[in-house]
DNA sequence: GTTACAAGTAAGTATTCACTTACTAAGTGA
DNA sequence: TCACTTAGTAAGTGAATACTTACTTGTAAC
């Protein structure tokens, strides 16, 4: 028999079960868990659909599979952690936060596509998902607010609403950017934004003795007259 | 036959659609459109499934079909500019803005699952939805606040962005109470959580000369430390 | 009451779904 | 070289899927 000696006829067992992980998350994050089907990941992943079975008893193992890993594989919280430097200016503290967040999720889709597809298709695990991904970074965030409220230079607002609030700016935008085509219509750059929206959660958050110090314009926010001719459009329209 | 005189053998054709909309209305958003088959309907609907055709030449005209209608009958836009009232206390119509959004949907999450799904799950209408239903609110808004700003009561920050901002604090928020299982582990009250984060946004967008009128705090937010122990957890925590 | 049309039904169809079974063959250690 | 483990396959399984067909019955106009 003529076979080119093919460069490889077998992977290793955890090799194999790493290929089908990839593809899975893949599929899974594009068309959620009722939409994508054991055979579509098999052609993906160029193996018999049996032998996905082989590595997972189930369709529902190789999702909690898939999401485990995504879960882990994260640890967000880790990065915000030493993000939140309190030796830091605050200003710089936030856009740089709010930046790392809508250039993540602009490179990558995938983790937002699939908590919003576990959440939204009930699956038991969407729960776990929400609370190892998400609260413990909205605590740490808070914890961060609670201080600067107790030293008495942010206002007295409920730290874990102020928190959420500021990721909402962020992360609402991003979804309505990456996810709601908004950037068909739009694009935005991302040091901009996160410098405007970190400028306004902040000068809404700061005490009144504190604000003096804002108002002589920090950094880079909005308020480059000289830069940009006038008012609005900061935000450069672009037809795709 | 003892046939009890049933109340209602047969729908009007006009009805039967209609009652088919609701059935098919609440399964889509609850489960996505390739979460729901047309038997469930069927059954839900008490009818022979085989009617569903008769009425929907497909399952997709139907999913359609719920769109349009749900599309038309929210019109949101038109009840933000009777709130968008120029001579009103701006923190006043903000909170108020942003009470309505949360009520509506605490009371109602179908129109914001059916419109994450059809995203989600890419279906062709998902454009037209979101820019029928979101664009015009955007448009709406950052108009009044680029007033604002031209008036120079604002900052000069990119309008649509600003606005983005905003209703990106509020929809994030309600998305994790309703829809991300949040208010198993918190409640909040609407009225305060509108007020703080309408303030927070309204403080971070007014101008320095502006700003001083504001610090006598206007009226509710989280700054009644007569009611409040000290700090904090103003949220109420409840166990579920 | 008869007619005509639309509402409603029972029992299908072909196809696809997740998952299984019975088997082959590649790699490995003695 | 042989035995043994395990990666991989071909060809299924029954149940569920969206959708159809051939037929029955309720209702309103004349």
């Amino acid at each position: 028999m003529l076979t080119v000696a093919t460069a490889q006829l077998r992977f290793s067992a955890a090799d194999r079960r790493e290929q089908i992980l990839n593809v899975a998350t893949r599929l899974f994050a594009r068309q959620g868990f009722q939409g994508t089907t054991t055979k579509q990941i098999s052609e993906r992943a160029k193996v018999n659909e049996a032998i996905i079975f082989r590595h997972f008893s189930s369709k529902d193992e190789l999702y909690w599979a898939v999401i485990e890993r995504k879960i882990n594989s994260a640890a967000p919280s880790e990065r915000l952690r030493e993000r939140l430097d309190p030796s830091m200016e605050d200003s710089e503290v936030f856009s740089r936060v709010a930046a790392e967040i809508l250039d993540r999720r602009a490179k990558d889709q995938t983790l937002s596509r699939l908590l919003l597809f576990s959440v939204l298709e009930n699956h038991r695990l969407s729960h776990r998902f929400f609370r190892t991904y998400a609260a413990r970074y909205y605590e740490l965030l808070a914890e961060f607010i609670r201080q600067r409220i107790s030293d008495g230079r942010y206002r007295e607002v409920d730290p874990l609403l102020a928190a959420r609030g500021f990721l909402g700016m962020v992360i609402y935008h991003s979804w309505v950017q990456e996810l709601f085509g908004g950037k068909r219509y739009q694009k935005f750059d991302v040091q901009q934004v996160s410098r405007t929206l970190a400028d306004i959660w902040l000068r809404g958050m700061v005490a009144a003795t504190e604000a003096a110090s804002l108002q002589p314009t920090k950094s880079g926010n909005g308020n480059h007259r000289n830069h940009r001719r006038k008012q609005e459009n900061a935000s450069r329209i672009q037809s795709s």
